[in-house]
DNA sequence: CTGAATCATTCGAGCTTCGAACGATATGAG
DNA sequence: CTCATATCGTTCGAAGCTCGAATGATTCAG
């Protein structure tokens, strides 16, 4: 905490660098899940089914931190991938109730073994502590940051 | 490494994390800094900048990873504010090289105290040595992923 | 001197996302 | 039961951001 700002203070910044950071790392995994017809958003809609913390498609908007009308449009692509299958909700049917197919899973296995490829290479440069404590660091961010 | 793709393989990944972490930082910093009439791209360009690291236009998009013709846009803007000199290499008069002004310094010294506050609010839930161990990690990597 | 390369700039296009408006359904008050 | 209000999903148009191609000025190699 100097009193007169230093030259690289902005740079020192974790958030600087998170963002830098984040989105060479987007780049790299949107670049392989690009191959399995997808982007970013729909790995990340998958993933969210499969954790089960959404279903309703209201639920996966907040989730995601995305516009509702947006996950329209992502949910149409993975239900014409076949990858999710919409059903009304009987109890209630103004919803929507999405729920990951055989060929969801697949996909999401593949986006996983991407995420790890991704990983592998940006990483490469880390010690294996480094990199366990990064992983842990991130994770505990994940949790306090990301709407539940 | 399991035979079977577990369930949340995807979520355990840094590039999935790093992405969705480094989106929600870009966001809290970019909230701070539309106060000074910025986007996070200036901040970006005026921390080059001050680093040294590249004069020219030419050199700043590269540094920056984005293109020419953005860096055109950006220095209009910071132009306009005063924080950036545009002059004609003398030595090769197709080189507009930029400088910081007294301005660009004390913009540049309120994005870094944004971006601290945005640090401080977004690692409240980490205890030092996790703060500290991620700071290098991040700084690590950048050193070895972006284009110097 | 001439042709190729480089820099900055302008301009139009593409991609992504959002917000408003709408219809269908659910819920609560009277 | 009925009506007003709220919620969900959907469509559609608009806004923001970034890029790539085309252009003019300048430099460089031969």
């Amino acid at each position: 905490m100097s009193d007169v700002k230093g030259a690289a203070a902005l740079r020192a910044t974790i958030v600087f660098n998170l963002g830098t950071l984040g989105a060479l790392a987007s780049d790299r995994f949107a670049d392989r899940v690009e191959e399995l017809g997808l982007k970013p958003k729909h790995a990340g809609l998958l993933a969210a089914l499969d954790a089960g913390s959404a279903t309703s498609q209201q639920e996966l908007a907040t989730r995601l931190g995305v516009a509702p009308s947006l996950i329209v449009v992502l949910a149409d692509q993975l239900q014409e991938l076949g990858a999710v299958e919409r059903v009304r909700d009987p109890e209630d049917r103004r919803r929507q109730v999405l729920t990951l197919t055989t060929e969801g899973r697949r996909l999401l296995a593949r986006c996983a073994e991407a995420a790890e490829a991704a990983d592998a290479e940006l990483t490469a440069g880390l010690t294996e502590p480094q990199r366990t404590a990064l992983t842990r660091s991130l994770r505990t961010l994940g949790e306090q940051h990301v709407p539940r």
